[in-house]
DNA sequence: GTCTATAAAACGATAGAC
DNA sequence: GTCTATCGTTTTATAGAC
């Protein structure tokens, strides 16, 4: 085997880091390739198109959050409360990790009415956040209310990431963990 | 004096229409000038560049919603309860009467992290309209208070918008408006 | 020699600007 | 319409590991 400069894993990552700052539109496949020390001509070893890189981009962060966030939520070691609190915390640290938010609800706003290709991989990633909230908070409600609450919770923290990257303020995502704590303490009647 | 084909005012609704349907990197000055029935070369006699048109469409949007949705939060002839219900309705009314959800919130996911060139204006719209929906709910809570509701009332529109894209079905909005009504009726403790 | 990851060059299409 | 630049992509050539 001839010398690789990188790891189709290591194109992913920096992938992803790009797209989650600049966006799919705003990437180019030279700002990819370059970020990973490659000519753009290159890269396609590794990926027959930018669309199937970002699909892949898109899986990877599936999969990691499926192992390192949702998985919270069934970790029967904790109470409830301590699941939804361990859950939300870890994704608002793992988004703020690196820049830009969180790349499958940008992707959603960029890519949703343009084209179908990245649909699937996000509506299976937000259909599994929502049922790991949901199983959280079916803990303490029933089904129906569980899910709303999954759902607020959802589209807060997706909302809070437009005010926090038009204001530079983080205190949006901190705000949207307590009320969902808040709202879990909460008594179950209205 | 050359006749005029059509009105800056028409060019900058139909570049809200592809801008809010296609995002903004992805509409070109080609789909652009098409849409407005010119040649290209003759949509630079309105606007001296795209980033130019693009301010001058988020300045449009402003004023609109300025003069039809966050006056409703200051008409007295209506009860503090019936403004916040009159300006959500209006506001999911104004997004949902063409493609693309929230041109505001859209943009600030796609381009707050490539370019300042927009951020005055979009951080101007969401401070109004958080000051708006505020206004309103100091009906009831203290000003505190009612800056969170507005805070979370805002934060929710938005990320509802990712699920309208995603799921093709609105039920996600509504949910929005009923939880900021039920925040409102609600008992000021906790 | 074969295989393969890279660089290099060039493709057609399309971008924004004039 | 024309310009230049850049886009995503493809092709060709090179160089090193078997």
């Amino acid at each position: 085997m001839p010398i690789q400069k990188v790891t189709k894993q290591e194109v992913v990552t920096q992938a992803l880091l790009l797209f989650k700052k600049r966006g799919y539109h705003r990437t180019s496949m030279a700002d990819l390739a370059a970020a990973c020390g490659l000519l753009k001509g290159s890269f396609y070893h590794y990926f027959s198109s930018k669309e199937a890189l970002m699909k892949e981009v898109l899986e990877a962060v599936h999969s990691y959050f499926k192992a390192k966030v949702f998985v919270i939520a069934y970790d029967e070691s904790f109470a409830p409360r301590e699941r939804l609190e361990k859950m939300l915390a870890k994704q608002i640290k793992v988004a703020c990790a690196t820049e830009g938010g969180c790349l499958m609800g940008n992707m959603a706003i960029e890519t949703a009415l343009v084209t179908d290709e990245f649909r699937p991989v996000m509506r299976a990633f937000f259909d599994e956040y929502l049922k790991a909230l949901a199983h959280v908070y079916s803990g303490k409600y029933d089904a129906l209310k569980a899910r709303q609450l999954a759902e607020q919770a959802m589209v807060e923290y997706e909302g809070a990431w437009i005010m926090v990257k038009l204001t530079d303020s983080s205190h949006y995502l901190q705000d949207v963990l307590e009320r969902a704590m808040l709202r879990f303490d909460a008594d179950e009647k209205q």
